[in-house]
DNA sequence: GATATCTATGAGCTTTAACTCACATTCTCT
DNA sequence: AGAGAATGTGAGTTAAAGCTCATAGATATC
């Protein structure tokens, strides 16, 4: 029986010229994984399309699965950047504002190569365990706690470790049918706004019985959600 | 190059022994994609389990994927029909009653056989757009929207179709993900729990501004999701 | 410019899974 | 019983993807 592929680089390029024949082997992986899908992609056919020798290709990479590791790997550490720098961005506007900035920052990110996108997520459960892929994701959870936690005063749920999956995996599993399946009779605003509402009214707290004359630590009820203004702390 | 493989079945069994082959190909199908993963899933594999000759099996499946596809569909088709029955035996409870049924009727079916779920999961994209799974979710969404529709005095949002497409994404990604990627950490109870909360919130009026005396034909605020009592119509 | 290292080449070997087909067996129906 | 249809068989063909290796060229270093 075959044994699973390895998905590690074989070895790291040194020189500048090697440096661009890896670069070209990956963006032809790209290619050619958009063109013709995963199953008909061949390390001889990517080889080809960079215009390096089938050789050369295995200089780097063992299999067609480190390539397509590789391109995943790439691809969620600027998700997990862009998700970083958007956190510190809004860390301390208002819940609502950064919810919504954070979705649509991400649905962006992941509208930009749509394609490309939606095959390279595919391959991740095949792909996954073998290379930092879960790592990221506990790093996202790990970023969401951290925020539910700074504002746990300002929020209602209390199962926090419940709460953090549910969004991360609600969060990852909608921006990508917003950026990859859409219908194209709804538009991305009006889903983007939609799955905010729902976010928004999952981590609200309940509005007071009492009438409202104190000064609580709680979001307001509606909050509009564009405008930006710093929370009473 | 490889065109893509057809997906339909080659003809049907007419007798009882081959409507037994076939059913011995598909039990063996599920037992290989879970023993081995699709990658190291062959169908000389599948036949030898099935303990039918590689011939018996190409009469009926003209190749891997269709196969996984006959697999999917069948799972699908069940899906639907718990769905559809849940939906009927909860159409007139409360709607906090008839979201936590759902989800939970969603999960369990899941649970059933996690890893199989897992792994046909993984292979819809590859082999959906040439099966019936399209279809399906067309069903779902046309399920859904018919019980909004028929609660839509009960319930907030207005934009319905992006509704109907956030919480079919929401409700496939999340109980898809508490059947098979659980933290043991976390109890299915209270994920359903949370999602179920989430899902009310984002359907649930808000509450009115004006004291509430008068009799309207709006969901409690909370609502306590166990008790089952009929609606005010 | 000599030497060692890094890099590139691509023909071709190996492996494996998909799939066929000529033939054998079993079933149905009169 | 017997003819024709349905079903089952598995060795063998085909196709193609994965991958190696002997060789050659490029670059760094002294």
């Amino acid at each position: 029986m075959r044994a699973r592929p390895r998905t590690t680089p074989r070895k790291a390029p040194r020189q500048a010229r090697s440096r661009a024949t890896v670069d070209a082997i990956l963006a032809a992986t790209a290619q050619v994984l958009v063109r013709d899908g995963y199953d008909r992609t061949s390390t001889n056919k990517v080889a080809e399309v960079a215009g390096v020798s089938i050789g050369s290709l295995y200089q780097y990479y063992p299999s067609k699965e480190a390539l397509v590791a590789a391109l995943i790997e790439r691809h969620m550490q600027r998700l997990a950047a862009l998700l970083e720098t958007k956190m510190i961005e809004v860390g301390e506007a208002p819940v609502p504002v950064a919810v919504r900035a954070l979705l649509s920052a991400l649905v962006d990110a992941k509208t930009l190569e749509p394609k490309l996108q939606k095959v390279l997520m595919e391959q991740v459960p095949r792909v996954g365990r073998l290379c930092k892929v879960a790592q990221m994701d506990k790093h996202f959870e790990d970023l969401l706690r951290g925020y539910l936690q700074m504002r746990h005063a300002q929020i209602r749920p209390t199962n926090l470790d419940a709460a953090v999956f549910l969004l991360v995996t609600t969060g990852a599993a909608v921006t990508h049918a917003i950026a990859t399946d859409r219908p194209e009779h709804i538009s991305v605003e009006e889903l983007v706004d939609e799955t905010a509402e729902m976010v928004m009214r999952y981590l609200r707290p309940d509005a007071p019985a009492h009438d409202r004359d104190e000064d609580d630590d709680e979001l307001p009820a509606r909050a509009p959600v564009t405008e930006l203004h710093p929370l009473p702390s």
